[in-house]
DNA sequence: AATATCCTCAACCGCCGTGAA
DNA sequence: TTTCACGGCGGTTGAGGATAT
């Protein structure tokens, strides 16, 4: 069954044709698509109204890029993955340009594959055990990530959303082999969005546009950092001041509220997300942790540099 | 060259949240 | 409060192209 406005009336289906497209993009360059539903019948169009504006936002929009994902895309989408699940829209916020389908069908057919061929759960982000990894020995048609297999030492664990709509996050570890050092892009105190005026805006810690500087990682275990990040544990990385941002909350203020959504982790953190509750902040975690993943450039796992 | 299988991705499906009546 | 239309989202499908046999 079709949509309720698609059963009012036959409407085509499959492929839009080249004159189709010509149609929907002259009516709503010129008269805007106001109410999708009307579309249809303005535009001179045999289509549904949800449709045309799937046609629109996928495939006819004039500011979306072109061609095949970047390195760096594919990056970002598996960090934010690794935060946010199968968001795809949310995912597709920070790349700009690329459509929350475009996203969803590149991660299907490719970005799963190579963690797959990597050991590692594109659900959760953790390493499979060996069984699971036997019985995924997929063949990866880009093999730049699976031969990267030095580093499986670098496990980030990553939230799954249970039946009971509780998040369960396994809290992020990152393993640096001993005696190394390594240099670590973290975010310095500066926001660089003059705009922005709460924390809570994803728009301030964009992706590509946010102020890092390197720090180093001293040799030993690590944690994934607090501060904008929240993770914590027992991180034996150095601490780096808190944005100062007019308008904010003061960092004590900022704290307890973080305490009231996180609970301390050892291993796994596991909190009560009950959505529709309000009392979780789906906006600020996901701001937050979006900040905490730029960590990720030095995503670029080459140039990490360890020395083995 | 023919056929089978795999892969990609545009489009659809169905559910949900929201706001208006 | 209920109903309905609508937009938005994530999951799924299937046509068609690419690759393997």
């Amino acid at each position: 069954m079709g949509h309720r406005c698609c059963t009012k009336q036959k409407v085509k289906r499959g492929l839009w044709s080249p004159e189709e497209d010509d149609k929907l993009i002259k009516h709503i360059t010129e008269h805007g698509h106001g109410s999708w539903s009307s579309v249809p019948k303005l535009a001179g169009l045999h289509r549904c109204g949800k449709s045309c504006r799937l046609r629109w936002i996928n495939y006819l929009r004039p500011d979306l890029k072109k061609g095949s994902f970047t390195a760096e895309e594919e990056q970002i989408i598996i960090d934010v993955h690794r935060m946010l699940g199968n968001r795809w829209a949310q995912i597709a916020k920070h790349l700009p340009g690329r459509t929350d389908n475009e996203v969803k069908n590149f991660w299907n057919s490719c970005i799963k594959k190579k963690l797959l061929s990597q050991g590692l759960d594109p659900k959760t982000h953790n390493l499979l055990s060996s069984r699971q990894r036997s019985s995924n020995k997929v063949a990866c048609k880009y093999p730049s990530l699976s031969q990267q297999s030095s580093f499986t030492v670098f496990n980030i664990g990553s939230q799954a959303r249970d039946t009971d709509n509780t998040v369960t996050m396994n809290a992020p570890v990152v393993t640096f082999p001993n005696n190394q050092t390594m240099a670590m892009q973290i975010p310095c105190s500066e926001p660089q969005n003059p705009n922005a005026q709460n924390l809570n805006d994803s728009t301030i810690y964009p992706y590509g546009s946010s102020p890092w500087k390197i720090h180093q990682i001293l040799p030993g275990l690590g944690n994934m950092y607090e501060n904008p990040c929240i993770w914590d544990a027992n991180a034996i990385v150095e601490t780096f001041e808190e944005p100062r941002v007019e308008g904010l909350q003061p960092p004590q203020q900022q704290q307890q509220e973080k305490e009231k959504i996180w609970e301390t982790a050892e291993d796994k953190i596991e909190m009560d997300a009950s959505l529709e509750s309000g009392s979780f902040d789906l906006g600020l975690l996901e701001s937050t942790l979006t900040s905490a993943a730029m960590y990720r450039d030095m995503s670029s796992m080459d140039d990490l540099g360890w020395n083995f």
